[in-house]
RNA sequence: GGUCGCGUAGCUCAGCUGGAUAGAGCAUCUGCCUUCUAAGCAGACGGUCACAGGUUCGAAUCCUGUCGCGAUCACCA
């Protein structure tokens, strides 16, 4: 049992013991930096069931503890709070324990754990991921990452994107203007080869747009009836009617950008346990309509049109399926979640989606839980802020749009650039030269941007995110890569996980220890919240604490007593693997060495 | 206009299940490499927690209103 746990037990015992009165929870914080004492019992909150003067009460709670456990090594009131100091023995014996696990902070998973599962990334299939992408693949992963060391089985997923007038339109552009161009004869990414013709398409369109306005046409209408759009529709109807040459150039063109795809996904360190394509889904949910017709949950206008009335919860009314009979999105929707609860072992599902898109979920979630389906309950969508440029938000047309490829590479130039210059990396083959810039880039980046918290738009200062110190994944991965290069030249070796608890530790030791204690509650947290940048900020406050600890102790190599050097040396190997899990948990890989 | 979210140091962000004198990083300035990796440590400087009320022994945190920024309110996806 954690430290602190046993305090808020023990603290209960004393109040029923001395004022016969049983308290539902006990209130205990870390202590101030600013006072004595390890932790702080919070007294002003016991006034509602024990009458008198905080100061006294929390005077002879003090005593009681000093007098009848053997935890406490002294304490000392201050106005409401009871700030105590805990013996070395305590720590020491809580440390010992948490050793003894070697995957301490998580939960196990096995068949009988509940299923949940974790859609993220879900791209269009006619243009190349960017940075937007990237910041809802590092948070999809994560969360679902956390969920997993929080006991949840997951399944990792994503909607493709892969019909519709967007690729119609790539489509279009590469048969009229591509003179047979593929990834192979150009050396160009599918997904890069096939988002240039998007853009080739684009400014066709444009173009044709200004014409029909110089004829006087309305713009409006011009935008309608420019011909490459209907080119492009009507490419998408027979698309529809299975046409056989569009679907084969459909799927030709498709498969170049799965190839890019699977690239950038690969670098980023990503991946999915299953796979939902739009053109396979995109029918679904219209029988789930009618079925709730009959029960009441929609209703029909006069125009055929399906709608639901979501005035009583403070919505609108909502169509979910158009007059001709046809689907939109939150049909296909619909229809998709019922089907996933089909296909896999879940009850619950999480959405990773920007925050443009908060008033669809909430809808999606309603009428889930109005046609009556119990595991809607348990929807989440993982909202996220938008990602904006020091010189504003992304936009293709102007160019600003930062590619998740080229980005990557930066961040591992950088590190290329910053490692070599410090020269460090001695006995290091070339390739294993290049894996490590390749983890500190990435490391880099992905610490920048899930160390902020889902929620909030994110500015993206491209010069701030290759700066590798202070509060950022390099320095995270560096004290990782110090506390192996002690462990390594003390020869440690982890067969005797155990210290001695008779030993003279300091503040720094026990500020670890504390901080480390934490991790279990630190997951579970982030899980309910789904959030990783608790992770994030968690394990930047153990990395402070270790670097503080490094560099005030004496050397540990060259500790003369061999106890308190065998306990310096489980602290440095404990807090390496909780940095190295909780940066799991991120997707964070940390060297050995840098 | 309705709804939702955000607003904390010059900049980027923590802290938000209410607790003591609001924390980090960057930037600026001081110290520390013959000592286990200086991508580090120790320190200085920097605040009307947007504003105004309310609840409470106690509010950056909870409630209400105002202002500012963003998103959203399609028979689009």
């Amino acid at each position: 049992m954690s430290v602190i746990h046993q305090l808020e037990n023990v603290t209960k015992t004393a109040v029923k013991e001395l004022f016969q009165v049983d308290l539902e929870k006990v209130e205990v914080t870390l202590t101030r930096k600013d006072q004595n004492g390890h932790f702080t019992i919070m007294v002003f909150p016991m006034l509602r069931q024990i009458k008198g003067n905080p100061a006294v009460i929390g005077e002879q709670i003090g005593a009681y503890l000093q007098e009848n456990t053997e935890l406490i090594g002294s304490y000392e009131v201050i106005k409401g709070f009871l700030n105590v100091t805990l013996t070395n023995a305590v720590f020491i014996i809580a440390f010992n324990e948490m050793l003894s696990n070697s995957k301490y902070g998580f939960t196990p998973v096995d068949d009988s754990s509940p299923g949940i599962m974790v859609e993220y990334s879900s791209p269009n299939t006619n243009k190349p991921l960017h940075l937007g992408h990237i910041r809802n693949n590092l948070l999809g992963y994560s969360v679902a990452q956390i969920l997993e060391a929080s006991g949840r089985r997951v399944n990792k997923t994503q909607i493709i994107n892969d019909r519709g007038i967007h690729i119609c339109k790539s489509m279009l552009a590469w048969q009229e203007q591509g003179n047979g161009e593929t990834p192979e004869s150009t050396g160009l990414k599918g997904d890069k080869l096939v988002g240039n013709y998007y853009v080739k398409f684009d400014k066709q369109y444009k173009e044709e747009i200004a014409q029909l306005i110089n004829e006087g046409i309305d713009p409006k209408e011009a935008e309608k009836q420019a011909p490459s759009l209907l080119k492009a529709q009507e490419m998408l109807r027979k698309w529809e009617a299975g046409d056989s040459e569009t679907v084969a150039l459909w799927e030709k063109m498709n498969g170049w950008v799965y190839d890019g795809f699977e690239v950038t996904y690969n670098n980023l360190g990503v991946s999915f346990d299953s796979l939902y394509y739009e053109s396979n889904t995109y029918l679904l949910g219209k029988d789930i309509i009618e079925e709730g017709l009959q029960k009441g949950v929609f209703f029909k206008k006069d125009d055929g049109s399906v709608w639901i009335d979501l005035s009583d919860e403070g919505l609108d009314e909502k169509l979910v399926l158009r007059s001709d009979g046809t689907a939109v999105y939150m049909t296909q929707d619909i229809g998709t979640a019922i089907q996933r609860v089909k296909d896999h072992p879940i009850n619950a599902m999480v959405y990773t989606v920007g925050n443009e898109q908060d008033y669809h979920f909430k809808v999606l979630f309603l009428i889930l839980k109005k046609l009556g389906y119990d595991w809607a309950e348990n929807l989440h969508h993982l909202s996220y802020g938008m990602v904006e440029l020091p010189s504003g938000k992304m936009k293709s047309r102007e160019g600003t749009v930062v590619d998740a490829d080229d980005l990557m590479e930066e961040m591992t130039a950088t590190a290329r650039k910053i490692a070599l210059e410090q020269g460090k990396l001695d006995g290091l083959s070339s390739q294993e030269q290049e894996d490590l810039f390749k983890i500190i880039g990435l490391g880099a980046l992905k610490y920048f941007m899930l160390k902020i918290d889902p929620v909030k738009n994110m500015m993206f200062n491209p010069e701030e995110s290759v700066d590798f110190q202070g509060n950022t994944g390099p320095f995270i991965q560096y004290a990782h890569a110090r506390i192996k290069s002690i462990l390594k030249k003390a020869q440690f070796n982890s067969t005797k996980l155990n210290a001695n608890s008779d030993l003279d530790i300091t503040d720094k030791d026990i500020a670890i220890i504390k901080t480390i204690e934490q991790f279990p509650d630190v997951i579970h947290n982030a899980a309910i919240k789904l959030n990783p940048a608790s992770i994030a900020n968690y394990t930047y406050e153990l990395v402070r604490e270790f670097n503080s600890f490094y560099q005030n102790v004496p050397k540990i190599v060259e500790e003369e007593n061999a106890d308190l050097k065998q306990f310096r040396l489980l602290l440095c190997y404990k807090t390496a693997l909780v940095i190295k899990d909780a940066c799991s948990l991120l997707g964070i890989d940390v060297p050995e060495q840098m």
